[in-house]
DNA sequence: CAGCGCTACCACACCCC
DNA sequence: GGTGTGGTAGCG
């Protein structure tokens, strides 16, 4: 009896001792893993550039995360940790400020093809959100097949509905096997890319008045590139009036070949709160470390979350021990990409650095904006072309013909 | 001590008809 | 009035 009792002390004192060598942390951090696996990262910054600096120390595949203080004053910090032990906390509720949570894209990362989409709803009383969907990921399906070859439709996109009374809003992430984008700013370039079209018609509406006889050509593979190094497109009867050589050809030709095959993109124009004209697909998203709203999150000062849309029509793979809703979580998240050996990489265009490098170089040496390059092979300015080219070469294949390229 | 990255917009200077 | 520039309020 005594004897027992003396091992059942001697264990407690061990276990005492053990945790004083071991204190719990102020915060209840369950393990998440086997004790095997890497321990826990979760580390919070007040600046975005001190957490990417420390997710480069990290050998854990760790992210950074922008949470908003609910205070609604806009201001946030930043949280490195991995997507497994965020979704642990996330949706457990152990911090409530998790609440308000963003995915940062780093500027550099592969990332998925994502579209932020709203209206104002009192200024757009016949519009009709679900089909305006519909559409554009009839469109976006369409143009990844032409420029890309990638098969795609709407079973392959995760569709987030934030809406209110007030508000139309969604976010759909293009989820086709094996593909993703270079980077946020190629997404951008593809996005302005293919929406060109309304983008023209919008800013005729604005102007209230449609210039004649101007087409406008989807620049694809034999495109030309700005030299300031926007997506231009040639237009035949701009080429002509300038009095250059025509490079308008083959693009003249694809315009008419395509012409039946182009959706009317008209459905993408919205009213704004004051009535001007604007697009359904906000373009404004595709910049530098941008912060996209996180499935189930609401924004600071709301309680309206992300939460999969009634039209929804993808469902994940679910892999072994993870949920289906943290199966959805791991597909909402632009940049949780999982690398493969065959995994395609798209691009279009250019790097952010190197359309600002050639925008510099333009304004510095023609001293004017892109009006009079347009429609031109070659600048006055031959060692520029071939700058300009060497860049472009870069991302190309074979030569970097292809202005819209996949690797693999 | 502490958010970030734009862009549309404005004021102003300078030029030229 | 046309055009370039520098600074910033406010948006996403």
């Amino acid at each position: 009896m005594k004897r027992k009792w003396e091992e059942r002390l001697k264990k407690v004192e061990e276990l005492a001792s053990h945790y004083e060598r071991n204190p719990l942390p102020p915060v209840y951090r369950p393990k998440l893993s086997k004790p095997f696996l890497p321990s826990s990262v979760w580390k919070i910054f007040c600046r975005q550039a001190e957490a990417f600096s420390y997710v480069k120390t990290c050998k854990e595949d760790v992210h950074v995360f922008a949470l908003e203080k609910n205070t609604q004053s806009g201001q946030r910090f930043y949280l490195v940790t991995t997507y497994k032990e965020l979704w642990f906390y996330y949706t457990k509720g152990y911090k409530t400020s998790l609440m308000h949570c963003y995915e940062v894209i780093p500027e550099k990362d592969a990332c998925k093809l994502y579209f932020d989409l709203e209206f104002y709803k009192p200024a757009n009383p016949d519009a009709d959100g679900k089909s305006m969907v519909a559409k554009l990921i009839e469109l976006v399906s369409q143009k990844l097949k032409e420029l890309y070859d990638v098969n795609c439709s709407a079973k392959d996109v995760l569709n987030l509905d934030s809406s209110t009374d007030e508000k139309f809003s969604r976010h759909l992430i293009f989820l086709p096997q094996k593909t993703v984008f270079k980077d946020n700013f190629h997404v951008g370039n593809f996005v302005r890319t293919i929406l060109q079209p309304a983008i023209r018609l919008m800013e005729s509406k604005a102007a209230a008045v449609i210039p004649e006889g101007v087409g406008h050509v989807f620049q694809c593979s034999a495109g030309r590139v700005g030299l300031d190094g926007s997506l231009t497109n040639l237009t035949a009867a701009e080429d002509a009036s300038k009095g250059r050589p025509a490079i308008a050809h083959k693009a003249k030709h694809m315009e008419t070949s395509h012409q039946g095959k182009n959706l009317e993109l008209s459905f993408l124009i919205v009213n704004d709160k004051e009535g001007d004209k604007q697009l359904f697909v906000d373009l404004g998203v595709y910049t530098k470390n941008r912060n996209f709203r996180m499935y189930k999150s609401s924004k600071a000062g709301k309680n309206v979350i992300l939460k999969i849309a009634e039209d929804n029509k993808f469902v994940p793979n679910c892999e072994e021990n993870v949920s289906l809703e943290e199966a959805y979580f791991l597909s909402s998240l632009i940049c949780n990409i999982r690398a493969m050996d065959d995994t395609k990489v798209l691009s279009s265009g250019f790097s952010e650095e190197e359309r600002k490098t050639s925008a510099f170089l333009n304004s510095k040496t023609t001293g004017s904006s892109r009006d009079s390059m347009e429609g031109y092979q070659d600048s006055p300015y031959p060692e520029i072309d071939y700058f300009v080219r060497s860049l472009v070469n870069k991302d190309g294949v074979q030569g970097g013909k292809d202005h819209f390229t996949v690797y693999k």
